[in-house]
DNA sequence: CATGAATGAGTATTCATTCAT
DNA sequence: GATGAATGAATACTCATTCAT
């Protein structure tokens, strides 16, 4: 009994292994100026092949996108959601959003350069991803100023702060240099914490807590190869 | 950049308004996206004598990224030399930056996008005065802990802090909304400064230096205006 | 067209199934609009499954030409050699042409619009066969004009106004709606033949003399469904 | 003082000249294989050229088919409102419409074969006008039975034997062989006047009438050189 | 100064066909 | 028998650039 139609078992990972290649050189040279012939060079596939596995190149695009946004989102509510102090909670959305940008910088850079190539439907999904990360990020940050850990400062403009900081980085970071996204990310909110903090009180010690949650929710943990691979296949 | 010999009086205007409408192109559809026909039609020309004009399609982009450039750096020298301190100078040279990112949105959109298509003699060219800015805020940023008003971090991580929060501005801004280049200038100045102040050190009231900096030397106003065009033309 | 042996015994009927079903794609869309693809998704099929059935694109348009062409002549031939009056031959034949366009749309749409898509040996037997056809038309117009019940005229003109009338007939007929072929047939010969004959001679009774032939002779009756399978599938 | 962009004197002529080439190859090789390529060879200019004046392949398919339907209707309108008999009229349109197939055998051929491959909004216009056609005759058809010229029948039914005689022509007509519009003209209308007309009504002579209108009404003469060039041009 | 016309290389995408498994 | 994977040539179309006038 022949199965009908469809693909082989190897299909989907030869497709996540030409993203990868795309992503790389949509990163290297622009998602404009990379041709689906450079593509297929890359890759070692003739262009038929390669559509074979693609269906077009914005797709690409979409699945590069879907590659950052799915694990952030996933993990920006998993941690709003936790039982702790918001300083914390920002901390770890800090080391997170860090962890992807330096696991995946290539993505991250055609992610943000080149969302303007997508049309209508795909765009407008992006643009409510991306909303949806800056609300969980507003929310934490008006926590601590409701709590008044942080000074009373407009929301908005302290979100945007959060963001600029961490999102730049994916313009110089080197992810093979000294530097990884813990001590970023610790860095990065020392200069936040400080900056936003209401002038009488005494910043917890953020550090401390972060060491204990992690050694006390392993299962949350951030380490970032396994919570990757893990989302962006499943995604 | 000297022009061949023979053009009429009206040459450079017509070509710097030329590059104005190349500049805001680019910035909406993408440098890649923005066809040559595009700008004849948006400038009211055709193809032959906007050639005439410009060069060529990768001129334009030159031509803009040494608007965005030049007047950046020059303002930047200008300041660093100030005898005052370095805070000061840190927050004079904040708000230039934010008051060019204001006044030419889409020259740093085509700036901070599409400078991957340069080739290879016009790029180091760029890379070096982008090079050259970052020194300067370095070498603000190192007097400062010289002198022990910010405590002792990497230079290097500080400047990075320093730009990530200044140039990913252009990703969100509305130059005719509620804020403008100077509130912008001293909201970040305050989240860095109390970020990065040595713990036992009270700032100094930088608003009030500022202000009297600005009453004191019209001539280095931040005019966004007068300084723009000027530098702009000439440049 | 015998195939290499080693087919089993359902090669043959699911080869028709797919000619069938390519036929009707081809019709709708166009034969150079319909991939290979969109009929495998018809049949339920992958490539190359299709292929072991088709051997080629171009040969299932062959097919689909002879199974109109076939039953086509055959038909007429028997019909030639009725020794019946040619108005009732030319009645008879009227309407098998008329049968098979209804019975097959799909198949004369391929016929008439992508004939051209054949190559030069398959095209030259398309060509012949319908030369041979028009050439039985076109004896028993010149019987008729030799009996004196068509007035003296072109034989050739006429050939072609009768092919007209009745090739025409596919661009706009409905196989459902409420003109059936016999109908169509005993109209346009009406117009034929009161439109040939020659002045002083009355027509004869010809619906009559057709009513009698089906009635004396059912082996050669015009039932079309028994008809076309059985000749297309031996064909 | 420069004149504004937009195509100088000449554009109208060659683009004219590229879309009678464009139909002779379509007629012959069928508009889905004919590429681009093909009509550039044809034409002796490059791809980029060609688009200069085409615009796109579809637009000549449109071109084409307004070349056709423009003049036809324009005549038929014309003829219809004549103040003489429906006959008349009928012979008149008859000589018309032949006139055109005969004029412009490659435009009839890709007008009759390739109208599907017109998208949605051209596809409408098309089908519209041919059912304004449709509708003249039909209207011409009902009026000359009403007058019991001929006999009572499904005005639709003798529309459609109508054009199926006249619109298949173009299937094997010669232009330059043995007979001419006006012929074919004649022999149509022999036919089906006599075929349609009502059994006691002696037909009138209408080749007499038509010869004598042509003498009359020179300015609305048949004569297809000049009508169609002058129609065609400034459709 | 400015235009319209021409080029040729480049773009994403499709598709009939083949073939190892 | 049937599949999924691969090919390579073809397709419509775009665009930066040039140049005679």
């Amino acid at each position: 009994m022949p199965r009908p139609p469809g693909h082989g078992p190897g299909f989907e990972v030869r497709r996540q292994k030409i993203i990868d290649i795309a992503a790389s050189l949509f990163a290297r040279q622009g998602y404009a100026a990379t041709s689906i012939n450079d593509l297929g060079h890359a890759v070692g596939l003739a262009k038929g092949a390669l559509y074979y596995y693609i269906g077009s190149k914005e797709n690409l695009l979409v699945e590069i996108q879907s590659r950052v946004m799915g694990p952030l989102l996933g993990r920006a509510r998993q941690i709003a959601e936790l039982d702790t102090g918001p300083l914390l909670r920002l901390r770890l959305l800090s080391e997170s959003l860090l962890t992807i940008i330096f696991r995946r910088l290539d993505h991250i850079w055609v992610y943000e350069h080149d969302y303007r190539s997508l049309s209508g439907e795909e765009l407008r999904t992006l643009l409510e991803q991306r909303s949806d990360f800056e609300q969980v990020v507003s929310g934490l940050l008006a926590e601590a100023m409701e709590q008044h850990v942080f000074r009373a400062m407009s929301p908005r403009l302290a979100t945007l702060q959060f963001l600029n900081l961490h999102n730049h980085t994916y313009q110089w970071v080197n992810p093979d240099g000294q530097w990884d996204a813990a001590f970023l990310s610790r860095e990065y909110c020392v200069t936040l914490f400080r900056g936003f903090g209401a002038p009488d009180h005494a910043l917890p010690t953020i550090e401390e807590q972060a060491e204990a949650f992690r050694r006390d929710r392993p299962g949350l943990s951030l380490d970032p190869e396994s919570e990757w691979e893990e989302i962006a296949v499943t995604d």
